[in-house]
DNA sequence: GAGTCTTAGTGTACAGTACACACTAATAGG
DNA sequence: CCTATTAGTGTGTACTGTACACTAAGACTC
């Protein structure tokens, strides 16, 4: 035991808001809970922070454990820490937000033994401690964050026409975009790549595909762009 | 004991990056350790987060202990939970950054019994822990949010003129901004309020003093107002 | 293969904002 | 009263944001 500590020490674990999109629809993956307190409650995917090992480890760990989800795009939050929070006692909460691509959304049959299930962020259902607190504070930071750094695109598969990227922006910023003037502000940021591909099967005519380049957007924020919609 | 817990937990502290003003000079309060690890090192104020203690007051609890200030502007930064960070063994700290006024600038006198030294931001000495690191996190967090929220105000006294303003707004960003220009904008924005005061004693025109209309920002920005500079 | 349906893709004009820039006004001190 | 010093003010220009409507292309139907 390597400190010695007067009081009982607050528990640490993590929470991650998961978001993904289903038919331009924003969504977030809720576990439901089979132990007390809760048992029965939707909650955030999360869980006890092990000794030796860093808060993103811990974060990717129980997304793993709980929805089977890898290397998504995840990021710090916030950290909650109201003694209340948790009726066992007092536990500190850090918690994260990740975005998962739609072509990696792992539908419930692949996570047989959890009850991982995506619900549309406008409809949730009642939820655990509080995880309704930390859902909207990631509301918040998401649509504050896509203004100036483009991390929409971590929402999408990695060919994706204008049109979809535009419904991203809509469905996050929960407003609608008038299409040139999109096309033209996030063309201009020159973090797009045409790829020789159109879309297939659609009944209309047929949109180009784009792909987003990270290495441009490495290169150019080390240079100090902003990336404002 | 609330929990049972399977492995030994990770210890949760506060640190608080505070910044101050000086003759137009961003300054941050540090700590002189007295004991190891890093005994005589200069360190953040802060310490353990106690049971049943929101993390809001514990970070207050700990500026007051250490520093003897109170009622300043805090505001959470981010959570550090690498396991190395502290020899001891795993710490995980909840960071926050303060904004202290120019007139409740605690002298080093008035806090007898701590070694509590402002330093300039610019020529730190070597730190404890990873505390270089909170601080460069703070100081980039300082300077983003200065662009979209009225925060300066909390490093000045209350009645200010238009010329500290502007020199505090370039202390922060470090850069020389235009006088007119800031006039016109930040008198746009509606939050200041002329006293009936000038400066006195000055050896040249009396500048006029504003003060922050606190009341009128609470409300435009419960309206949704965005406050860019 | 002509016609229809549906979404892709494109340009311009106007208003508002951002930015560069230089002189007069007022006060204290000598 | 003269000097030194900072306060305080307006305009023109470039750019950026925004509103807005039609043609292009592909798939399907008959």
């Amino acid at each position: 035991m390597p400190f010695t500590y007067e009081y009982p020490r607050p528990a640490v674990t993590v929470d991650c808001v998961v978001f993904g999109l289903d038919q331009g629809v924003l969504q977030l993956l809720l576990i439901k809970r089979n132990s007390p307190p809760f048992a029965g409650c939707w909650a955030l995917p999360g869980g006890f922070v092990d000794q030796n090992e860093t808060l993103d480890a811990a974060a990717r760990r129980e997304l793993e454990e709980e929805t089977g989800l890898r290397e998504v795009f995840l990021e710090q939050l916030f950290t909650f820490g109201d003694p209340g929070r948790d009726p066992r006692g007092h536990t500190v909460s850090v918690a994260y937000y990740a975005l998962v691509r739609q072509d990696r959304h792992v539908p419930q049959a692949a996570t047989d033994t959890s009850d991982a299930v995506w619900y549309s962020v406008a409809k949730l259902p009642k939820l655990a401690f509080d995880h309704q607190r930390i859902i909207s504070t990631a509301v918040a930071r998401l649509q504050g964050k896509v203004r100036y750094q483009p991390i929409n695109f971590e929402l999408l598969p990695r060919k994706f026409t204008l049109t979809e990227l535009q419904g991203v922006y809509e469905a996050v910023l929960e407003r609608a975009l008038d299409k040139r003037n999109f096309r033209k502000k996030i063309l201009a940021m020159g973090l797009l790549a045409e790829t020789k591909e159109k879309q297939q099967g659609v009944a209309h005519r047929a949109p180009q595909l784009y792909q987003f380049d990270a290495a441009k957007y490495k290169k150019l924020t080390k240079q100090g762009f902003n990336f404002e919609l």
